[in-house]
DNA sequence: TTCAGCAATGTCGACGTCGTCAATTGAAAT
DNA sequence: ATTTCAATTGACGACGTCGACATTGCTGAA
């Protein structure tokens, strides 16, 4: 491979020369820049990352880990946001992930110690409470769509889950629902409360009665392999006799079973009921017909911020503490109507 | 950072000796061992990779760049299997993804020779046709997902798109439909004739006319912004007087839409209609109630052979030409039945 | 006893780059 | 003409690691 002598040898000046060209660094003859740089393109050379590296002691790599996340499909748009970051910015990124496995977190954060990376977007499932095993010599860590346990401080940047509950709520409300079915994700995600809490918090704000409000669990069991009671329980809600008018699911991928129950049913969306998803995880939510009203989780934003503040505590202007947290915008579609009414109306969001 | 010398000096060693040691090379007494090990776990000792790297021009990191493949959901598969692979390989992977920008894609390159990584897993949408902007100086490739150009000359790994849509087909064909509609994949992709030749095969060789083969284009334009007729598509055929019974869609989200439209004419699947998808994409196909029969893209074991491949090119062990294909297998679940027969067969494929 | 032979360990330099500092040049100031 | 100073360029070493080779010390054979 080329090296900067190379270069040196085939300009006539010395290494350092080339090396002052390669680095824009001023004092330099116009005329030595020119031939210096006839030569890079010749030769065809490229700096040696890892030699300027070791003695910068600066990598400009920042690594990412994912939990099991990695086999959602959420997890892409994160991981999109941060390299486009790290592209504008003239970093790399570091892959691994861990699929939840202590030992392989392990020796991921080993390896990450090896190349000497400048810091580490942990990226966890959904919402997640997580605990980087950063070790005893620590790497800026930035944690992404989770946040740590108690008695842990890391920098973190979420989602609004809450908000973005309460908005959609709202959304319906004013639709004129009043009776109102639920479906929960697993419990044990931490987004799955703060919806469920916010969707609580709305509806009685909005002057709904608990009894009207139709609350069932949608899945329960291990994170990635949970049991699945999404399309049984749509069923059942929409058979009653006094069923609801407006249908909200813990995420678009439980809209989905709930607009094919409700379909088999021969009920129409929106006509006859209105569905609502969370996420707007695209292939669902545009996928489905009519296209679903959904909550918009800023992925794409998380992962760009993400790597935004982690460069800051890369270059200790960032705080250790920092909690951002990213507002979630209702995006109306067709599959949420005005109740008995079928006529579309514009969309709220900002597609 | 701490380096070897550090622990040299702590184990009362020199630099060398360390080195043997984090090397498990021979000769070295059980005593120094044990002396040095001390030391490394006192400081927590890691061996800069960088450092290493220079010296011995193998970075053992891979690099993965991904165009708007990026986008989908697909990709995660085939990056979670090269992970998968670096990981249990002792390599790490260096991500990038272009989007389809060409200047993206000439930076992204430049960056990984910066980098001096072994290889690049090239992994492109679907199965597009790709020429890799390698350069002058060329890194070892191997196109994931797709294949060269012609004249162009690089190793490659597919999923057998002709041979899954065959038995796909004759899946079909063996529940006894005879009348069967076709909803075609956007004809940009290469998958997209292969599987609609393959389907127009398999029905010759089954012996069904052309006539009763109904085909109709289910989306088109540019990849990543394609106008959708899927579900205008689907309805209009199942409303036909003799509509088909079995109904194949290019892939699952396509498949998705099929639902929508069968459900919402009444009809259900599959005592009514038998729908099919390609890809077994698991949100939807396992989110589809009933469970969508479906073909399986090996798109983890893609990137998992796809990143041995590499491997053994950088090695000087493989060939520049190999084009492997791994097959597709038919995944049956409850969406297909036979011809006017409402009872759910055992699964044939491999879950 | 002497020495070949080998195991165990150390010294030194090179990898590619860039920071430090010195050397050289030319022009402006005296 | 001499001095001063800034601009330009180069020589050298250090970063962390490991390969090549040297050194030390011990074993066993002659």
């Amino acid at each position: 491979m080329v090296s900067i002598k190379d270069v040196a040898r085939v300009a006539g000046v010395s290494d350092k020369t080339v090396s002052r060209v390669v680095n824009g660094e001023p004092n330099v003859t116009a005329d030595t820049i020119e031939k210096v740089q006839l030569a890079i393109a010749d030769l065809g050379y490229i700096p040696n990352l890892a030699a300027r590296s070791i003695r910068s002691n600066r990598t400009n790599i920042i690594g990412i880990i994912t939990d099991f996340i990695s086999t959602t499909p959420y997890s892409g748009d994160i991981v999109r946001g941060v390299q486009d970051w790290a592209g504008a910015n003239g970093r790399t990124v570091l892959l691994a992930n861990t699929d939840g496995d202590p030992t392989r977190e392990t020796n991921v954060w080993r390896t990450f110690k090896a190349h000497r990376i400048d810091g580490v977007l942990y990226v966890a499932m959904y919402h997640r409470v997580v605990v980087p095993a950063a070790g005893e010599v620590s790497i800026p860590t930035v944690l992404v769509n989770s946040h740590p346990e108690d008695g842990y401080v890391y920098p973190s940047i979420e989602p609004d889950d809450f908000g973005g509950s309460y908005a959609l709520t709202e959304h319906l409300i004013a639709l004129g629902h009043r009776r109102i079915g639920y479906i929960r994700l697993n419990p044990l995600l931490l987004g799955a409360n703060q919806r469920l809490d916010a969707f609580l918090t709305a509806a009685q704000a909005g002057g709904i009665a608990e009894s009207d409000l139709v609350i069932r669990l949608g899945m329960e069991g291990p994170v990635g392999r949970e049991t699945n009671y999404v399309y049984r329980e749509a069923l059942d809600m929409l058979s009653m006799p006094d069923r609801p008018t407006a249908l909200v699911c813990g995420n678009d991928e439980m809209a989905l079973q709930a607009y094919l129950a409700a379909l088999s049913l021969g009920l129409r969306v929106p006509d006859d009921i209105t569905i609502v998803g969370f996420d707007d995880f695209r292939t669902v939510s545009l996928g489905l017909k009519p296209e679903l009203t959904t909550v918009a989780l800023p992925y794409y934003d998380l992962g760009w911020q993400g790597a935004n503040m982690l460069d800051q505590l890369v270059h200790g202007k960032g705080s250790e503490t920092e909690r951002r947290i990213l507002k979630c915008l209702v995006v109306a579609r067709q599959s949420s109507a005005r109740r008995g009414d079928a006529t579309p109306r514009q969309a709220i969001g900002s597609f």
